[in-house]
DNA sequence: GGCTGAGATTGACAGCGGTCGATGTTTCGA
DNA sequence: TCGAAACATCGACCGCTGTCAATCTCAGCC
C-alpha cells in the first residue's frame, strides 16, 4: 500500500527538482531517497531488467524465481518494494501475476539526478 | 579506501550497460547496487545538494555539519561514503578538507536508468 | 614545545532490511 | 466439492547501517 511515505517516484519527480540544480529540502531528500532505496538492491535491479527483457515487457513470479536463485517469498517481497515505489504496476489474470515496467519511472529518477 | 567491492560509479558506468536494454548480470547488478545505495540517503543527498550549490562548487565539512543537523563524526561517515563510491573528491587544504562534485559521476547512474 | 581547532577514526548501540520456512488466500480444473 | 497450483503474508533470524560520544591525528600558531 503506497502511502505518505512511500510515494510513487512518478510523484516524487513531480514534486521534487533536480538534485544539482538546487538545494533538496530536508523533505524531498528523504522522497528521493526512499525510491532510490528501492532501487538500491541487486535483486530488485536484476528483476526490473528481466521484466523489461521479457516477452511482451512483462513477466510472472514464477519466470522470475529461478533465473535469481531466490524463495519465491522472497521474490514476491522485492516485487512488493517495486510496485510500491511505483517503478512495476502488477496485473493479476487468473492465478497468474503479471509485473510490468510502469513508463517512465526510471526516467523520473533518472531525470533527478543527471546535471546537465 | 575504494576497493574490488566498492567501484566509483565512473567505472561502474564503464563496465554496465542500461538495465532496461539488456539483462544485468548478477555481478553488475551487484555493482550498480552499491554505488545506489550510496546515493540512497537523506543526508547524502542533501550533502551532494549542498556542495554542487555551495561556493566555488565545493565546502568543508564545518560548513555542512550546521544545515544538516548531524553531529561531525557522522557527516565524515556519510562525505566517505560518498567518496568512496565516486560522487565527491577530497582536497585537503590546510586544515580544512573540502569536498567537491566529481564531474560526470551522477550523470554516469543516471544514463545507467534513463530508458531513452 | 604546547595549545587549539578541523576533521577522521573507533566502539557501541539500535533499528532497518533481506532472507526463508510455514501458512494463508485465491483461482482453476477434475 | 475437493485438490492443486500461483502468489501473498507472517514470523523469525541475522547482518548491515546510521548515529553519537569519545578519542585520535594533524596542521597552524603562540
Amino acid at each position: 500500500m503506497p502511502s505518505a511515505t512511500m510515494l510513487p517516484i512518478t510523484d516524487v519527480s513531480a514534486c521534487c527538482t533536480n538534485v544539482t540544480r538546487e538545494t533538496i529540502s530536508a523533505e524531498n531528500a528523504e522522497l528521493l531517497a526512499r525510491s532510490l532505496k528501492a532501487l538500491a538492491d541487486p535483486a530488485r535491479l536484476r528483476l526490473i531488467s528481466i521484466v523489461a527483457a521479457s516477452e511482451g515487457a512483462e513477466a510472472c513470479v514464477c519466470d522470475l524465481t529461478e533465473p535469481l536463485g531466490l524463495s519465491q517469498p522472497t521474490v514476491s517481497h522485492h516485487l512488493k518494494v517495486l510496485v510500491d515505489a511505483g517503478y512495476l504496476e502488477r496485473e493479476k489474470r487468473g492465478t497468474w501475476a503479471y509485473y510490468r515496467l510502469t513508463p517512465g519511472s526510471l526516467d523520473a529518477v533518472s531525470s533527478l539526478l543527471a546535471t546537465v
